[in-house]
Order: structure tokens, then C-alpha cells, then sequence
DNA sequence: GCCCCCATGTTGCCGCCGTCAACATGTTCG
DNA sequence: CGAACATGTTGACGGCGGCAACATGGGGGC
């Protein structure tokens, strides 16, 4: 059995246990598996059935085809998402802090979890499917955030969400493409560091503060000869 | 003959047209249309070959194998973008305008191009070939203005190369999965225009200026009530 | 000017894949 | 107890990537 105890029932589908104990649990874990030996090329329903243990038609009872497969696997990677994102942001007051909480836990979601990622936004799917309530709950909450900083400055909350997703998701995508140094990102927590950097980088005009500390916010005039690359003291 | 006037020959690769005009510029014409019309998954050498009017083993001809396809279409890619972000920086002598220089055409780079932006960062390739010449161009470029930006501040010129990357990258990501609205990036020059603002949204305190004139950087320290979203006045 | 060689293209084959249809089995419930 | 249904199996089909063996024709060596 290669059912390992990681896996979530999700809570969400049949429980019954027919021949296999879950097979559609054992599908998806053994995709995720394949996928992060050799990317989505290397995932094919028929090695699947066969580390779960049954024939090659067999996943065909939980999932109509192969994008279904990779449909739940999304939809499970933007559940989790949106829970990382609203745990961070709950722990803070501040609007902008609320951002950039937003930020670090999309980072740090990836890192931890670069397959549901990569399947989340494999192209493969992209204009098929957008429904995913997941989706839909973890953008949202990212409106609103950006929603709160702009305030009443009269900008535009969407183009102020999809600049900070831009930037975290960027990011993103180039840590799991190995193209970020591992020296700076080779583990979950080192990419986090790294965004909690990157963020403070761009902190701009719109957002009219300092990201350390909203009273000196003089120092963001000129490059600052010190205190730059703010150390993130444990905030929270 | 799908070989339409489009391609450019590329001008590295031997010229001889023994039975076939160009199979190898055909196939590479056919691939991107392949992928334009249904993503990478839609990829096939043999319809490549159906579409060049040649058998389905032609290609390996001139391609080992189906990887070596979308590396060319990659090489492609690269070389076109370290041009594009070559000839936008030109235009500018500030390090900063010349690194948004870059943002900006990297953004409309990939809506000109969304098939051999998709490939260049496709996960197949990923690790398996990072030694694309160009590619090491459009880097060093982006990391020599990102140097000249951060210039004897301390920090750290790769870190400020990479938020500069991820910022633009991430953007075109989510541009390219349809995940922006296509009222901001409905076409090249929507989406153009759209990195402009985004990237001028998130100025910050490391480059302590403001992207319309850096002698009113002042007006940084308060969200503007007015002014904000700065129509690209054509600037070059 | 001739001929041979090799680049180019073809045919045929293999195994893998996604998917479907037909069949088998075990569970649940009337 | 038996019927209906959910689950899993077997076998088949066409498409694909890739290899080998064969065909061809153009250009360079003589």
C-alpha cells in the first residue's frame, strides 16, 4: 500500500471502502509523487493504478480523465492556500502587513507544497476550469487586503491585488523553477526569508510608508545607507 | 507549404534545401502553432510532420528528440527577448528607468510572444538545460542594471535582480494563464501599459524615488490623493 | 563528367499512454 | 435473500515518441 497517513481525506467525498481502502487518495498522492520525480510530463494515470496497487482502468471510477486528476489536485492546493493565506493574515492588524503577510504565505505555500502549485497553475487547465471555490476564496482574500491598503486613495484595488500577486507569484515561479540560487531559496523557510527581502525591496509610493515602522516614514526619501533590508523580527 | 514569410531562418543552421524547402523552420513553425492552440499538452512531432507535409520521423532528422524542439523554440525565445530588453534599455540613461526599461519589455516580450515564453519557462526543460546562451544574455543584462540601481548601497545586486524579475515575470504569468482580466491585458499593448503601472506601484523605499520625476520625491511619503496611476507618457 | 557518399526523408515496428466497453465482484439495502 | 449499484478487471483501439532499416537525390572527389 502506498497510502501513506499525510494524506487529508478532505472530508469532502465517499469514505467508503470498497475493494481498496481509498483508492482515489492513493490516486492523487501517487500523481503528486510522480509529478515531483519528473514533472507533469512524467504523470500518466496508468503508473498511478499501478503504485496504488490496481489495474489501469481502475482510476477511471474516481475520475473521468486525466485533467480530473489534476483538477483535484489544484482544487486541494487552493483549499490549502487560502487557509495559509487567511492563518497569516489574521495575525496582523495593519493593512499593509496584512499584505505582506499575504505575500509570505503564498511563497512559503509553494515551497511547501511546489507540486499542488505547479498543477494549480499548469497551463493544462488554465481557461478550462476557473471555478474552483478554493480560487475563488484565496483571490478574494487577496482583494480585500489590497482593497484595505489603497484605502480611499482612489486607486484601483485590483490592479494593487494584482501587483502584489504579480510580485509573490513571480517569485514563485522562479524558485520552483530552480532558477533562484539555492543558496537563497533551497529550502521552505529560506524562501520565505527571501520574500519576506523581495517585498521590502519594492515597498512604493502607493502604500506611503516604510514597511519597519509606519511613524519614520522620512527614511524612504533617499536610499537609506543603513537599516535598509529590514531584518523581519519575528513580527507576530 | 505552411512555411509562411514569419520566419526568420535564424541564420545558424545549415541553409541546404535538400527535399523539403525548410523542414526544420516548418516544424518549429508548426510546433508554435501547435502550442498556441492548445498549450504544450498539444504538442505532437508527428502532427508537427503532418503540418510540414512530411512523414512522422522526419524530425528526427533534425530534432533527437522532442525536448530538442522546444529547447530551439526556447533559444529562440531568449535571444528575442535579451534583444527587445537590449534595444528598451538603450533608450534610457537612469539606472532606474532603464531597469522598469526592462520590466516593461520583458512584460510585452511575452504578449508578443506567449508561445516561446511558455516554453522558455516551461518545468520540461527547467533543469535539464539552463546553458541557453541567451538566456545568460537577457540575465546579465537584468543583473547589470539592477547593479546600477542599487549601486554602493550595500545591497545585494542579485536579490535586487530577482524582485525586479519576479515582479515582471509573475505578472506575465498571470497574464498569459488568462488570469487578468482582458480589459488590462486584452492585447500587447493593454498588457504594456499595465506592467507600467504596476511596476510604478510598487517603487519603493530601496529605489527612494518616484518614476515620474524624481525631483518631487516627496510626494512618496502620503498616499497621493491624486496624480497616482501615471499615464505612460511615451517616455523614450 | 561520373560516381559514390551521406544528408535527408520514408516505412514499419515497438511499447506506452488515454480512453472506452464489457465483464466480474462485493456491498448495501429493500 | 436477492437485486441494484459502486467498484475494480480485462481487453481493445488509436495516437504518440522513438528506433531501425531502407530509399533517394544532390554535391564533392576523382
Amino acid at each position: 500500500m502506498f497510502v501513506h497517513p499525510g494524506v487529508v481525506p478532505s472530508a469532502d467525498e465517499p469514505r467508503h471502502a470498497y475493494h481498496h481502502g481509498d483508492l482515489r487518495a492513493a490516486l492523487l498522492d501517487a500523481a503528486v509523487a510522480l509529478i515531483a520525480e519528473g514533472g507533469l510530463p512524467a504523470l500518466s494515470l496508468r503508473e498511478c493504478a499501478r503504485r496504488a496497487g490496481v489495474s489501469h482502468a481502475a482510476p477511471y471510477r474516481h475520475f473521468v480523465d486525466k485533467d480530473a486528476l489534476l483538477l483535484a489536485i489544484a482544487r486541494q492546493g487552493f483549499e490549502w492556500l487560502a487557509d495559509a493565506a487567511e492563518a497569516a493574515m489574521a495575525r496582523h492588524k495593519d493593512p499593509v502587513e496584512r499584505l505582506d503577510a499575504y505575500g509570505v504565505a503564498y511563497v512559503r505555500f509553494a515551497a511547501d507544497h511546489p507540486v499542488h502549485h505547479r498543477v494549480m497553475f499548469s497551463a493544462s487547465l488554465g481557461t478550462a476550469a476557473h471555478e474552483h471555490e478554493g480560487e475563488d476564496r484565496a483571490f478574494d482574500l487577496l482583494l480585500a487586503a489590497a482593497r484595505d491598503v489603497v484605502g480611499a486613495s482612489g486607486a484601483d484595488p485590483l490592479e494593487a491585488a494584482l501587483a502584489a500577486w504579480s510580485l509573490t507569484h513571480g517569485l514563485t515561479m522562479l524558485i520552483l523553477d530552480g532558477r533562484v540560487p539555492a543558496r537563497l531559496a533551497g529550502t521552505p523557510a529560506q524562501a520565505e526569508a527571501l520574500a519576506r527581502r523581495v517585498i521590502a525591496q519594492w515597498r512604493g509610493p502607493l502604500l506611503a510608508r516604510v514597511v519597519e515602522d509606519p511613524s519614520n516614514a522620512s527614511t524612504s526619501r533617499r536610499v537609506p545607507s543603513g537599516g535598509r533590508r529590514p531584518k523581519p523580527k519575528s513580527r507576530g
